[in-house]
DNA sequence: GCCAACGTTGGC
DNA sequence: GCCAACGTTGGC
C-alpha cells in the first residue's frame, strides 16, 4: 500500500465538493504533468491513502483524507476543446493523460496548514515541503503518513 | 542534444 | 500582483 499527497485548487474541487459527491468519489481530472501521471499509471493502487491538499488558496494545507478508488483510465477533459485541459496532441486511440477516481473519507478540520507542516521536524524531506515543489501528486513516506494522521487526530 | 525563451505553479 | 522555481517547447 502506498500513500500520496494530491493537490487541488479548492475553487475547482474542494474536500467539501468531494465529500458531497455521489459515493464521495471524484475523478482527479486535469493532471498534465508526466511525473504525476506516471505515479497514477504505475504506482497507484485502489485503497492507497491520499492526503487531500488545497493549493493556490488563502490557507494552503491538508484539508482531508481520501483513498484511491479506481484503476487509472483516460481523462476525458483532454478530448474536449472547450476544456482548459484540452490537449490537441492527444487522441482517443492513444490518450496521453489519465486519471484515477478518489474517494473522500473525512475532512481535516481544522486543516493542517502548510505553515504547520513546515514546523514539524519529523516531516523533514517530505516532497511537498521541498523548495520549489510544484508537483501536484507526490508520494508520502509511510512514516510521514503515520505522523500526519496522529497529528490530525490530536488536533480534531 | 543543448539551451534560451516562454508558460505555469503556487506561496506570499 | 509579484516572483522564484520548474517544466516544456522549439530553433539550431
Amino acid at each position: 500500500m502506498n500513500y500520496w499527497l494530491m493537490k487541488s485548487e479548492p475553487e475547482e474541487v474542494s474536500i467539501d465538493d468531494a465529500l458531497a459527491a455521489n459515493g464521495a468519489t471524484v475523478p482527479w481530472f486535469g493532471v498534465r504533468n508526466y511525473t504525476a501521471r506516471n505515479f497514477m499509471r504505475d504506482r497507484m493502487r485502489i485503497g492507497d491513502g491520499v492526503l487531500f491538499y488545497h493549493s493556490s488558496c488563502a490557507v494552503p494545507g491538508i484539508y482531508g483524507v481520501a483513498e484511491v478508488a479506481s484503476e487509472p483510465y483516460p481523462d476525458d477533459t483532454q478530448f474536449d476543446p472547450q476544456s482548459p485541459y484540452y490537449d490537441p496532441k492527444s487522441s482517443q486511440d492513444k490518450p496521453r493523460w489519465i486519471l484515477v477516481d478518489v474517494r473522500a473519507l473525512y475532512k481535516v478540520d481544522p486543516p493542517l496548514t502548510l505553515a504547520q507542516l513546515r514546523q514539524m521536524p519529523e516531516l523533514a524531506g517530505m516532497t511537498v515541503l521541498a523548495r520549489g515543489n510544484r508537483l501536484s501528486i507526490t508520494p508520502v513516506d509511510p512514516e510521514h503518513w503515520q505522523r500526519l494522521i496522529e497529528r490530525m487526530k490530536k488536533a480534531a
